[in-house]
DNA sequence: CATCTAATATTGTCATACAAACTCGCGGTC
DNA sequence: GACCGCGAGTTTGTATGACAATATTAGATG
């Protein structure tokens, strides 16, 4: 019998791993935007990171799309347009009602009771209207539900897709009327989750990602509306 | 009006992508199998390029899940269990059927012609047997498939997957009468979508990798067992 | 033959260097 | 004054060398 479990880390602190998380936050932030050109000098600096650091950093995540080459090699964070918005959100809703399936089938007590408790802390951060710290509460949700799915994939494949629109869920939170109806979709993924019923949560999360991808897409095609008006008025 | 469609290149030679898909083929071929450690110095003098392309190539493949990082930070080829398979199959019916549908809606007349030269590539090399030949020709099958989708996110997610089989692919196809029941089932595919009918090419898609998912699964178990009592013959 | 130790290998990170491509502004030309 | 081209400065892609921290292996030793 080994101890594995019991070490107390293996070997985390990599500086490019410090470099990714502190990117992506960036991005999800809204610190960068969608579109900012990321030069390598720059973020060297801005990290104290040694560019080789940087470039592996920004090898992942191109990789992982939330960055992309332009035209003349330079890396912009990158733009998703509603039509991506729309493909990322009905994959989504694959992966995370097969996802919640498995949390209902397979998670044990103390996933549950952890994922009620980032339940319980939605609600409470729901009142203050913080946008970003609301963001990122939901994220930690949708996270737990595919950890407790156990399935390696389906985590690998989905997780991306949750970083990507980071960014654009704490604006679309913001839609008039978003904020409560989405308070009650997670209490009804909530309460099917613990009353173990799994076709519901499905079919709760299943209800949830269509109304936020249609809040999402709203906002996004709005956006680009007027991106091109201005864009038009800019050339005129 | 510009001509950007008539450009030769678009500056494409880049020694890290030539690094990444020699390791990938390398890879999907077999030549470095599954657990099989990946050592940077190995790979520059193998591959005639400098430590720092081989480290951003191995960052990419790392975020594809081709290679995965042992306790100890090695670097080894992937191995994906019959879980692993299983659950890469699911997914991919769920994006491909979707994808297929959209090819179905949106391919032009030179994709579908394209998709259909493949299909007969298919339909010749397998009389052949030449398992890796035709599994290469299946991947490009698949791929085109997810092109005419016309969906940059659904390729971005299913392309991945596909990578990850290829290896899988050329072994499953070797299962007694695995390929004569493929090849039904292209036909049925590739009859569908020339007949427009998303329907059927969805349910033909559907049910084509749902008998791949089988045969690889039941290679993956049997590997697995043998693998196991082996081990344990060395154990004792 | 088991075990501890010293030599070796491997990875993570940094600093530099340099060529190629690109940007931008300057000055010259018509 | 408009346009063109040239050159300085940027930025990226790649290579090289260095070094600390670990991991692995081989050897020495009991």
């Amino acid at each position: 019998m080994e101890y594995e479990d019991l070490r107390i880390v293996d070997t985390p602190s990599l500086v490019r791993d410090h470099a990714i998380s502190k990117l992506r936050n960036a991005i999800s932030s809204g610190l960068y935007p969608p579109g900012a050109r990321l030069v390598e000098r720059e973020l060297c600096e801005a990290l104290g990171v040694s560019r080789t650091s940087v470039r592996e950093a920004l090898r992942q995540l191109q990789s992982e799309n939330l960055v992309e080459v332009g035209r003349r090699r330079s890396i912009n964070v990158a733009v998703i347009t509603a039509q991506d918005a729309a493909d990322i959100y009905m994959i989504r809703e694959m992966l995370e009602t097969q996802a919640i399936r498995r949390f209902v089938a397979l998670s044990d007590d103390a996933e549950r009771k952890a994922l009620a408790a980032v339940h319980k802390r939605l609600v409470k951060a729901l009142s203050k209207n913080d946008m970003a710290q609301l963001s990122a509460i939901a994220s930690e949700f949708y996270e737990r539900v595919l950890i407790g799915a156990k399935s390696r994939v389906i985590y690998e494949v989905a997780r991306p897709l949750l970083a990507r629109v980071n960014y654009l869920r704490i604006r679309s939170m913001a839609e008039p009327g978003r904020l409560d109806g989405g308070l009650k979709e997670w209490d009804a993924m909530m309460d099917a989750v613990q009353a173990g019923d799994a076709d519901r949560a499905a079919e709760a999360m299943a209800v949830h990602l269509r109304n936020a991808r249609a809040a999402i897409v709203a906002r996004l095609e709005a956006d680009e509306k007027t991106a091109i008006s201005s864009k038009r008025k800019a050339a005129s």
